[in-house]
DNA sequence: AGAATCTAGTAAACCGATTTACTTAACCTG
DNA sequence: CAGGTTAAGTAAATCGGTTTACTAGATTCT
C-alpha cells in the first residue's frame, strides 16, 4: 500500500503539504493539488487508520458495551446505535458483557486505553458501587436504558414510570383491583420506577382498593416462566392481571400460562412491556408498553459525543424518552 | 498514561527491554523482571493500541458487515460472531449495509486500508459480479450464510437444499400436493437451493402428482405480507400448504392470513425457515426448519482467522451446516 | 591464555501520519 | 529601494510501540 511518502515522491512535494493539504490546513494553487489528487488517485492512496489514530490519539471509534446481543431489545438499541455511528464516520466495536460484572469493568477500561473515543454503556443487573466509581472514571460515556446508581454520567432512559403509569391505569380501568407486577428486582432503578408508575396508575382509578402483589425476578424468559408457574398453581384468588415488564417475561409467561388450563385474556389479562417482538402475532396478541427503542440507541450516541467535553455532570443528568400502551387483546376485564 | 518510555526509565532499563520482555523474546533474571513488573503496575502502564497496531502491521479486529442487526436471525449472528471474537481475544466492528450495494463495497475496503485484519461478509440480496470480484480481491475474508456466487472465498452456509427437502417432504407426507413455495428470488442461491430441495422432498413423496407454485420475492415481512394477501384473494383452487423461507416472511404470511378468514392449519398450513425467533407462541405455533444460527457464527469467525493465510482458494470451498424440522402445529392434512 | 559462547541487555531504525515553526521567493508599498 | 507582507511550501519532531543488529562483560572450553 502507498503511503503519504509515495504521494509526496509522486507528486514533487513534502510529506508535510500533502499531509496539510488533505487536511485543509494548507491552500494551494491548483497545479500543486492536481499533482497530489493526481498521485493519490494512481497509487491508490489511503491514510492507514492506525498511524493517523496514533498522531491524533483519536480512534473515530465508539464502543457500545450491552449484556447480550441476541435479544430483539438490545439488537434494536445495537442497530440503532449503529446507524447514527454510520452517519458521524465513527465505527462501532460491539461488546456482550452477558451480565459477568467483571466483564464490565473490563470494557469500561478500553476508553482509558485509548481503544475507544467513548462508550455507551448499557446493563441489565443491579447497579454495583464498585461498577459506578470505576465509570466516574472511565472516560467519555453514558449510562442508557438501566440506571447505574452512583455513576455521575450522562443517562438515557425510557420513561419507566410513564410505562408503568400507563399499564396501571389501563388495568384499573378494564376493572382489575388485584394484580401482579412481574420484574424488575426492587434494586434495579428501572423496575422499581415502572412499579412506582404502576401503582400511582392504579391508584388513580380505583384509590385505596388496589392489592398488588409483586413477583421479584430479572428480565428474562426464565423469571416469566416460573412466575407463570407459581401463578398457576396458586388455584382460586390469584391475582386476575399481570403486568410483566419485559418481552421476556410475556414470552416466559405466555410458554407457562399455555402449558395450562388458563387463558388469556379469559382467566388472567396481561400487559407487557417493551414490545419489540412480534407481540402482535402471539395468542393472543399481547397489549403492551412500547419503548422507543430505536431513539434510545440514536439519542445515547449524541449525548456521548455532546457531552464529550467532560462538563462536571451535575448529580442528575437524566434524558427522558415517552413511552405508549399498545392495546391489544390481551386486556379483558377480570373473570 | 505512561508509556513504554516511562516504565523502562522508571525500571531502571531501555525501552526494548521492557517491550521484548513483555512480548516474551527476552529472558531476564528475576530481579530485573521484578523492576519491570512493580514499575508497570505503579505507573499503571498499558501498551497503546495504536502504536501497536502501527508497529505489528494488524489491528486484532474483525469486521462484521451485515444487512441488517435487528432481525433476530442476524442478531443472533452477531451475537455468536462477538462471543467467538472475544473468546479470541479479538475486537468487532459491527457495520450494517441495510443491503445498499454501494456499502457492501465500501465496508470490503476495510480490510486494505487496515482497519481490520479480516472481514465475514453477509449479505441478503442477489449476487452482483462486482461485489464478487472485489470479494476476490479485498483480503482475508469469509462469506456466510448467503452465497456471493463468482467469490472465490471461504464459504459457511446452513444446508438449505436439506431444509427444503425437509420442508417438502413433511407437506408431502401430511398429504399436501399444491403448495405455494415463498421467498428467495431466483437469483439467490439460498433460495434456488431450498427450492430444489424442496421439490425432492415432495417428489420423493409424491412423485409426478405434486404442483408447486412460486411467489418470488426477498425475505422480507412485507413479501411475507404481500404474498399473504395475493393467496387469499385467490379464492378456491389456491394451493393448500405454504413453504415460507424465512421468519419474516412467516410472520407477513400470518399478519396477512391473520386478517382473513382463513385458518391456519385448517385452510392452509405453513411451513417456515430460520425458526429463531418465538415461532413457538404464535397462533398457531410454527413448524419450521431451523438453521443453527450460533453455529453459522462461531464457525463463521474459525474459518476467517484459519483461511486467513490465504491458500488460493479452490473456486468451491463450502461448508455446510445441518438443518433440522421442528415440529409444531401449523401443519395439517389440506382440506 | 586465548578463543568461543553465553548473558543481559541496548541503540536506533522502523511503522505512517500530523503539526509546529521556519524558510524562500515574489510581491507590494510609501 | 528598504521594509513588510503574502504565497507556497518544508524539515523535523512527535505519537508509542516493535524489532534487528549489535555490544560489553562474564563464563566456559581447549
Amino acid at each position: 500500500m502507498a503511503n503519504l511518502h509515495d504521494v509526496a515522491k509522486a507528486a514533487g512535494v513534502s510529506k508535510a503539504t500533502v499531509s496539510r493539504y488533505l487536511n485543509g490546513s494548507l491552500q494551494l494553487p491548483a497545479r500543486t493539488a492536481k499533482a497530489i489528487d493526481d498521485a493519490i488517485k494512481r497509487l491508490e492512496y489511503v491514510p492507514n487508520p492506525h498511524a493517523r489514530r496514533l498522531s491524533l490519539g483519536r480512534s473515530d471509534t465508539i464502543a457500545l458495551v450491552v449484556p447480550d446481543i441476541s435479544t430483539p431489545f438490545f439488537a434494536t438499541l445495537v442497530a440503532a446505535v449503529e446507524t447514527e455511528a454510520d452517519s458521524r464516520g465513527l465505527s462501532l466495536a460491539l461488546h456482550a458483557t452477558l451480565n459477568r460484572p467483571e466483564r464490565e469493568a473490563t470494557y469500561l477500561d478500553l476508553i482509558r486505553q485509548g481503544h475507544v473515543d467513548g462508550l455507551i454503556f448499557v446493563t441489565n443487573h443491579v447497579a454495583n458501587p464498585a461498577l459506578a466509581e470505576k465509570l466516574n472514571s472511565a472516560g467519555p460515556c453514558v449510562v442508557v436504558d438501566e440506571d447505574v446508581v452512583g455513576a455521575h454520567v450522562p443517562k438515557l432512559f425510557c420513561d419507566n414510570e410513564q410505562g408503568g403509569y400507563l399499564a396501571g391505569r389501563h388495568l384499573a380501568e378494564s376493572g382489575h383491583r388485584h394484580v401482579l407486577f412481574v420484574g424488575g428486582v426492587d434494586q434495579m432503578v428501572s423496575g422499581a420506577r415502572r412499579y412506582q408508575g404502576f401503582e400511582r396508575g392504579m391508584r388513580e382509578v380505583a384509590a385505596d382498593d388496589v392489592l398488588i402483589e409483586r413477583s421479584r425476578g430479572d428480565y428474562s424468559f426464565e423469571a416469566g416462566r416460573e412466575a407463570g408457574r407459581a401463578f398457576i398453581s396458586r388455584g382460586r384468588g390469584r391475582p386476575t392481571a399481570i403486568f410483566a415488564t419485559s418481552d421476556e417475561l410475556v414470552i416466559g409467561l405466555y410458554e407457562a400460562l399455555g402449558d395450562s388450563e388458563l387463558s388469556i385474556p379469559r382467566d388472567v389479562s396481561i400487559v407487557g412491556f417493551d414490545d419489540v417482538g412480534p407481540l402482535h402475532l402471539f395468542a393472543p396478541p399481547v397489549t403492551a408498553v412500547r419503548q422507543p427503542v430505536r431513539d434510545l440507541g440514536k439519542y445515547a450516541l449524541a449525548l456521548l459525543l455532546d457531552a464529550e467535553p467532560m462538563t462536571p455532570a451535575p448529580p442528575s443528568n437524566e434524558t427522558l424518552l415517552p413511552v405508549t400502551l399498545i392495546e391489544r387483546q390481551s386486556v379483558a376485564p377480570p373473570p
